[in-house]
Parts: C-alpha cells; structure tokens; sequence
DNA sequence: AAAAGGGTTGACGTTCACGTAAACTGGTGT
DNA sequence: ACACCAGTTTACGTGAACGTCAACCCTTTT
C-alpha cells in the first residue's frame, strides 16, 4: 500500500537521507511539495518522489546541484510551457552529448584501473608460486 | 619537443587549472614533484603529469580527492610494494565494481533524459505541423 | 645595484551542500 | 489543560576544494 502522499521525514527515511537535505533542495528550487497557502506541513506525492531520486542519482555522479537542476528544469512540462521549444532541444541535446562524454570517459577510467589491476593480479600470481605458503591458503576472511 | 621537466605553472596551463590547485593535491599527498632537499623549485615530470590527467579526469566523474588518492595509491607500484598485495588486489576489485556500477547509472540517467528529450522533441514535432511557420524552417542556427 | 619575473610559504576568504541547534507551531492522546 | 511528538523557520557551524593576497626568496635582465 503506498502511500501517495508522505511526509519529509517519511520521504527521507525511505531515501536514506534527512529531512534538513530535502528541505535545502526545495530551497534551491529543485522541489516544490504542496506547501501552498495554509498547510502547515509538506507533502510528497510520486512527483517529487521521482524527482528526489533523480537527484540523488545524479549527485552520486558528481553533478552539482545547479547541473541537476537544468535537467529537472528540462524534464519539467509546466516550467517549459510557453518557453522555446527550439531552444530546450537543443539544449537537451547537448547534456545528452555530456552525458555520452561522461560515459566514455568513466570507461576509459575503468580501463586504466583494470590494466593496473592486472598488473597486481600477476604480480600476487608470480610471488605465490616463488614462495606458497605452507597450507593451502584458505579462502575465508 | 616535450621537456620532461615543466614548472608548476607551465603543467598548470597546459591542463587548464591554476598552481594553486596542483599545490594543493601535493598537499593533499596526490602528488609528490621533484622538490625535495634543497630545491627551491616544484619540477613536474611524466609521471606527475599522468597522475594529474588522473585526477582531473576522477574530478570531473564526481569523485572526491580521497576517493582518487585511494585509486593513486593502488596504481602506485612504490607505495604498495611490501604491503599485502592480496588486500590490495581484492580492494581494486570492489573499486571497479563500483566503477561499473557507476557505468551503469550514467547510462540509466541517460535513458531517463532521453526519454523526456524524445518526449519534448515529438511534441515539438505536433506543434510544427498544428502551425508551421510562414517561411519554410531554415535549419541554420 | 635595482627592478622585474616566477616560485614558495602561510593564512585567511569563499562556495557548495548540507549538519546542528534553538525556538516556535500545530495536532493528538490522556 | 498539559504533555508530547512531528514539522517549521532561522541561523550559525562545517568540511571539501580551492581562490586570493601578503610577504618573502631566487634569478635574470637592465
């Protein structure tokens, strides 16, 4: 039974995060929970859910959050209403072009290190057959 | 004709940053120049170079320096050497797990984003044909 | 000898992304 | 009515990653 709406620290438990870190991506405009008018507390639907996790994906990535919200911004219907389609386009289409970038370059980072580690593996492989230890060494931790 | 020996502020422009950024690095023990004993002067040489393409490159994936002094020190032959190569050996291996992992969530960011692009791009496509423009599109920026 | 052009060491300032604490408010159980 | 709990605002504190500035060498040029 999930619940539609939740509360910030409900919201933030289920993240794994504190409800001073919600509250501050609302503050930067990345948020925006029914708060309107005369209630007293915040509410999250599937909406702000949604984009909650987006950003917290995209910080684990190291994008900052003012990068995080030009892509909120971006997939954001009602904010781009009535703006240059043309332009947010285009625009998409460099992040996306990023994004590739950034992929590209994690694997190469990924190749480097797993050359290196092979190194090491061989290296571990030569100094166990020159001097193995006395008993089978045991698998266990 | 590459020098194999540059100063700091040579290495700093030749990749964009400021000496102030390398110093600290060196002080964060992410780089060790020549500038030991009674040099009164940081020389950088190859080896210092690719470390610091490294850590940029680490940078601009979103990793912490810690996070990339960790990776420097496992791709460090001198430092590990005398230390227990199989720690070291099962320690890259979970980094590259997580490296992939990473791979993997850039690559679902983008599919996210991609669908949200294809989204504005076809609804942009509709509003095109509701009202063309007077002129035929010029596809010139 | 004097000035100029890097390089070096402090040391304090700054931005980002929150942490933490205080003081207040609003509904809820007893 | 009162205690209690959860949420709210306000504000100051913090660690990471540098920026900026001062004051002090060397070395080279004039």
């Amino acid at each position: 039974m999930e619940q539609p709406l939740v509360s910030i620290s409900n919201l933030a438990q289920e993240l794994l995060i504190t409800p001073r870190t919600i509250r501050y991506y609302e503050e930067m405009g990345l948020l925006t929970p029914l708060h309107h008018e005369k209630m007293s507390q915040r509410l999250y639907g599937p909406r702000e859910r949604a984009r909650l996790t987006l950003i917290l994906r995209g910080k684990r990535l190291g994008f900052s959050l003012a990068e995080i919200k030009e892509m909120i911004d971006l997939y954001d219907i009602d904010r781009t209403e009535g703006l240059q389609l043309e332009r947010t386009v285009a625009y998409g289409e460099k992040r996306l072009q990023e994004l590739e970038e950034k992929i590209q370059e994690l694997i190469l980072l990924k190749g480097e290190l797993t050359d290196y580690h092979q190194q090491f593996t061989e290296l571990l492989k030569k100094r166990n057959q020159e001097r193995p230890k006395k008993e089978d060494a045991p698998r266990q931790q």
